[in-house]
DNA sequence: CCTACCGATCGGTAGG
DNA sequence: CCTACCGATCGGTAGG
């Protein structure tokens, strides 16, 4: 009972994750430059003082926001990947992976991390490649898992799950990922289901045992 | 006579493309914000004056250099795409081009420049934009033309020629690009030879209309 | 005289 | 917690 229902003193005043929220979204709006702590501050109800008492110097709060930003985003692929091994229809589940798959990393806020680590890569080195590993290789490792796992029951040949992955990945997001990432936020949009059949169509012309989805079978049995 | 063999004022200070070349090569260096007109003007050994007059503001310089770098880089892939076509090797003349395309696409002046471009795309959108245009998808679209010609000379099975040369594209700097972009100078190093090679397997496995590379050939002669 | 160029300094704003 | 303020630095301008 009475777990401070009413708090006698001063309205909030953001802490924590909920302060590292408000970094991440000033960071994301304005960039690291023109972000400034009085920003931050301001937008999460805290003085400057309370603002550094929490986080020692600018640098240290962007390290913060991206790393508890990577770590989120880390087992992100794990339930579609269990997906993609349980339907039993291999176009099907290629496609609904992908398309899964595309939504994820054409997130606004997600190719506006990707944007703003980038640029800021040099003065944080560190944080960049923890990001690459942590948000992005941890996921493509995952997915070669899943490859491999698909070769040992004999559903797909592949002989290098790790570059299929790549394959599978970059095929389905490298043209959208790069238009938005160089801010064309244009309605033309790739990432449609037409660019995703194409895909996996390819994907499956190189890597399916059994029935190729657009030419004729060569009809050999998986050993 | 006397014209002027040797200037009586004082020596150079560098102007037009050579003051262009320098403002690149700074804002490489140290990034848009953190490079200031006073290092520009220094290290073309001019003065500020001289270099507003050439260049009325910092956004108008930084607008100026990435319009003259897209234009530079417009047709680089022009000489290789005719050496695409003349190859009779489709699978050498494959591995040839996506060879010379990582190369070009992983030199750090142009990681960088992509980098600079993306990270102050919501500053000037504009340029964003036509970078993207002028210094991509120019050579995309010749690409996409490219493979066109060899469906039309029965070589390739292309139907949707502009998703096939983003495919081409993405599945071989995909990966690396990314981790170049998020700035891990790893020496562990894709756009490999081998990678390479699988890109090319699991594109032929897709649009050869002969031999596929690493399944038996369904043996259909083109029509 | 004009052009090209420099040293000096302005008003504003940033992190701390 | 806030206000005030610092040392430093920036883009842009003007006098000579």
């Amino acid at each position: 009972m009475t777990s401070a229902p009413s708090r006698p003193g001063r309205p909030p005043g953001k802490q924590g994750g909920e302060l590292l929220a408000v970094a991440r979204d000033t960071f994301l709006e304005l960039g690291f430059d023109r972000t400034t702590m009085q920003d931050i501050a301001q937008r999460a109800g805290v003085s400057k003082s309370s603002l550094y008492r929490e986080h020692p110097s600018k640098g240290d709060l962007f390290v913060a926001v991206v790393t508890d930003w990577a770590q989120q985003g880390q087992g992100a692929m794990r339930p579609h990947l269990d997906a993609l091994l349980a339907e039993p229809d291999l176009t099907k589940a290629l496609t609904t992976f992908a398309t899964v798959l595309v939504g994820a990393i054409l997130a606004p806020p997600v190719v506006g991390m990707r944007r703003l680590v980038a640029a800021e890569a040099d003065r944080f080195p560190d944080i960049a490649e923890l990001y690459l590993r942590t948000s992005w290789q941890a996921n493509m490792d995952a997915l070669a898992d899943t490859l491999r796992e698909l070769d040992r029951r004999a559903r797909l040949a592949v002989e290098e799950p790790s570059i299929a992955a790549e394959q599978l990945v970059w095929m389905s997001v490298g043209a959208s990922l790069n238009a938005r990432t160089l801010g064309a936020d244009t309605g033309a949009d790739r990432g449609t289901s037409d660019h995703i059949t194409h895909t996996v169509a390819t994907f499956l012309a190189a890597y399916c045992v059994a029935t190729p989805a657009h030419q004729a079978p060569p009809t050999q049995a998986a050993g």
